[in-house]
DNA sequence: CAAAAATGTTTTGAGCTTGAAATACTTTTG
DNA sequence: CAAAAGTATTTCAAGCTCAAAACATTTTTG
């Protein structure tokens, strides 16, 4: 028990970063909620459906389930559920590896690519739009602060 | 059809932001998922029902399922479920609200009193550590900054 | 005052999420 | 080469999430 205001509920330093989190927090989920909403309006889908079609656009030769799950940080059986739903909108295709009848390789169909093409552009839309209030330098500069963040908390 | 290179993708600006927001997203989902996991091995429990005792500790006197949810921004259904199991491990308890036979009011009891204490110690030191590159002023300063994007995004 | 509108909560159905266990196959090793 | 260890994926149970529908109760209004 001493008289400092840091005895109870850490210290000042402590509590400035707990505001900026909770600030973070907050504007991320709304920006997500945002996003979400209009993905299930405008395109009948969801966030994790498009986060997988973002990671096979970018690797057009396809990813095998574990590599998918570590792209997009996500646990191995969720993305089976969400890539089996994908695959039943003949969106992704399951591809067998040869030599190894373990893995499978998702793959982006031609449907696939074009539906992301349509919805990519227009969340890069919305984005602009919800963060317009970050001039370019603002949200440069930003970006590479969270990078550090990012690369402290796990090896990435 | 021009020949500027943002004819394809969005604007230089729009680029920027919305690499901003693959950062930020990627910050906040890594935090959260820290912490999610140390309140699992630690206090056995989930950052909804954090999130709900945090709300039950501001208002002393007690919350409505609807201002619980609202405070929250979260679904009405959603609350429902969290503060069932809440109330299963005597954490909170629902009061019935006199005069109106269709509202509860949601408390926390001693006991979640006393576990959220624990809780939001631990809390606020996982958040000191994992935002540990933010000085006291680069905090204050962001923090400031994500309240202008809240702002914007809803009429909070 | 009875019907209609509004308010407060729970239920429902579908999807996302996790960690852990189960399955299936491949590689290593004794 | 068979047992053991390792790798790839799916299944499972529990919980979170939402929007929409269902219920219950209160308030408003014709």
């Amino acid at each position: 028990m001493s008289t400092h205001p840091e005895a109870v509920g850490g210290t000042a330093t402590s509590k400035a970063r707990l505001r900026l989190w909770l600030r973070m927090l907050k504007s991320a989920r709304g920006v997500e909620a945002e996003l979400r909403e209009r993905l299930r309006t405008e395109f009948g889908s969801t966030l994790p459906r498009f986060d997988v079609m973002a990671a096979l656009e970018r690797f057009e030769a396809g990813l095998k389930m574990s590599a998918l799950s570590g792209v997009l940080r996500v646990s191995n059986g969720n993305v089976t559920g969400i890539v089996d739903r994908l695959a039943e909108d003949g969106l992704v295709v399951r591809v067998q590896v040869p030599g190894d009848r373990r893995a499978t390789l998702v793959r982006l169909t031609r449907k696939g690519h074009e539906e992301f093409a349509r919805q990519a552009a227009a969340h890069e839309r919305w984005i602009d739009e919800l963060l317009a209030d970050f001039s370019v330098e603002d949200a440069t500069a930003l970006a590479a602060r969270f990078d550090e963040v990012t690369h402290r908390e796990d090896g990435a």
